[in-house]
DNA sequence: CGGCATCCGTGGCGATACTG
DNA sequence: CAGTATCGCCACGGATGCCG
């Protein structure tokens, strides 16, 4: 493989995990299976349609499972697969830092913001 | 502080990690100081709005530092600060996993859009 | 050399309404 | 309950041109 592919690829990655909801459906997800309007309720502000589409794109790259029950009414329950829990690893990793490091930042922000002042 | 605000405070450092073009510039100023186009140059493919764009955000979140040489031509050095160098543990980790699982992830997309053929 | 200003297309994302 | 369909906004990102 090609150095310059490689690093499209850890991008493409890195990206999944940066957009708006993939990580915290993820984390939500850490604790165990969880249907459609579970997922959506515990997280809490993220509309249906975007629910939908993480949670496609996560089945999509093998992170999560769907698995539907033919009941009435419907019930339908995401779960990591095994890649999943794998990439939680450094997924919380990288939250734990940002956790124990989001006052710097934000420190940061406020210093740069006031010498930009009106 | 508050759980909720907690959580969003970790999406937005790891959004900021999941852009475009952040982890390359991170990484590649993770072996020192660099000039601007020096930058550019060594990532390749970004225009120079978009790497100014980045190296702005990264400089208000406190990740790198931004050095004027008033000389003629004007040279302008960026380089990690101690937080930065921080940043790039984590996510080191989180792109060599990605490195490593990059072709299960490809597999898994094409089975599933295979499965959702013509 | 290292920007900033401007224009513009694409796509992310939300709100709303409808369906099996 | 768990979606799909449609619309519309606007932020992201690329291309180009000018400036100190």
């Amino acid at each position: 493989m090609h150095l310059t592919n490689d690093c499209r690829a850890v991008s493409d990655v890195l990206q999944r995990v940066g957009d708006k909801w993939t990580v915290l459906v993820v984390s939500k997800l850490g604790g165990g299976p969880l249907r459609f309007n579970e997922l959506r309720n515990t997280i809490g502000g993220i509309s249906q349609k975007m629910l939908t589409t993480t949670l496609r794109g996560l089945e999509r790259d093998g992170f999560v499972t769907r698995t539907v029950f033919p009941t009435i009414p419907p019930r339908v329950d995401y779960e990591l697969t095994d890649l999943g829990r794998e990439l939680l690893v450094p997924v919380q990793a990288l939250g734990d830092w940002a956790l124990k490091n989001i006052d710097r930042v934000n420190a940061s922000r406020e210093r740069f913001d006031a010498e930009r002042g009106p």
